[in-house]
DNA sequence: ATGAATGCAAAGGTTTTGCACCCCC
DNA sequence: GGGGGTGCAAAACCTTTGCATTCAT
């Protein structure tokens, strides 16, 4: 259950279901996988593309609930070999913790942006906001190190709800 | 498994009702209790005042053996009910994960600060830029949001050691 | 053919829970 | 005295791993 913040940029996937558009994580995937020369089999595709369709975020446990639901054949040891991999190939990241400490899951497609967590509704909202950004490079670079990635995220309430 | 070490219970004169400062963890571990109706238990004390006096970061594992080494009468179990009794009385509070996807804890006392984690030599250090700060204050009250405590982990390389 | 991938089950590891006993308030 | 707390062990979970088998290339 994620939604983009009401001030948040919202992501509109194409989706188109025609042939693999350059830089699609079905190219993105085949090129690893020749590269590595590791195999794209019938369960890798299936995992995959529950995978990388994901709204948002999601827990492992999560997604091999939804895989089996449809592929009761695949085994679970399976899904986890494989989102593994697409981490590997850089389709997929891990993110924020959920409250049970759970490592979650996204599409590093999806593009770089902070969260805010609601305390009230529990939703997680995403959004990107150029000042932080700015004012965190420079802190960064000012203590003398290089930023490679970070990890943003924010606990609120949302006045509306919370009123 | 895990073998438990022998257990006994034994009486043991706590010295820590000397000087309670106002607003130590002693004090507001105490009123907790008294709201709550809950115990302040031998091994709640010495379970309190380890996880309580830790410098930064720790694992639940590693306070476990660290009680243990100490006090191998308490259970481990008991380490883990009492951490979370912590974390609802507010004194201890869950922060980044680890690499290996632990939850990490630290005092809340301890005061705000993000985290850069080091790619290179994995220490973990704590800052607090104002900057940041002001930025995200602004950006979460403009998309509606009343901000509660944030998380945010950078992580990064230290220029001297990568090169 | 050949080495990667999978399913299954067992192992590993962490956290929770049931229960009888203990002890703080 | 009563209900929260604890120790212990078992259970519940989650994730990884060994191995025989299957399958992509």
């Amino acid at each position: 259950m994620v939604k983009s913040a009401p001030c948040g940029r919202k992501k509109v996937r194409d989706p188109s279901s025609a042939g693999e558009v350059p830089g699609s994580w079905e190219m993105v995937l085949t090129g690893f996988l020749r590269e590595k020369s590791l195999r794209l089999t019938d369960q890798r595709r299936k995992i995959s593309s529950i995978a990388l369709t994901q709204d948002s975020h999601f827990e492992i446990q999560e997604l091999v609930r939804e895989v089996r639901k449809i592929h009761p054949e695949i085994s679970p040891a399976t899904v986890y070999r494989n989102v593994k991999t697409l981490c590997e190939a850089g389709l997929l990241q891990e993110t924020l913790e959920s409250k049970s400490g759970v490592t979650l899951y996204e599409r590093t497609e999806s593009g770089h942006h902070d969260h805010i967590v609601c305390l009230d509704c529990g939703l997680i909202f995403e959004f990107h906001n150029a000042a932080i950004e700015k004012a965190q490079t420079k802190a960064i670079r000012a203590m003398g190190f290089l930023e490679s990635r970070h990890q943003h995220v924010i606990y609120a309430k949302c006045e509306l709800i919370s009123k």
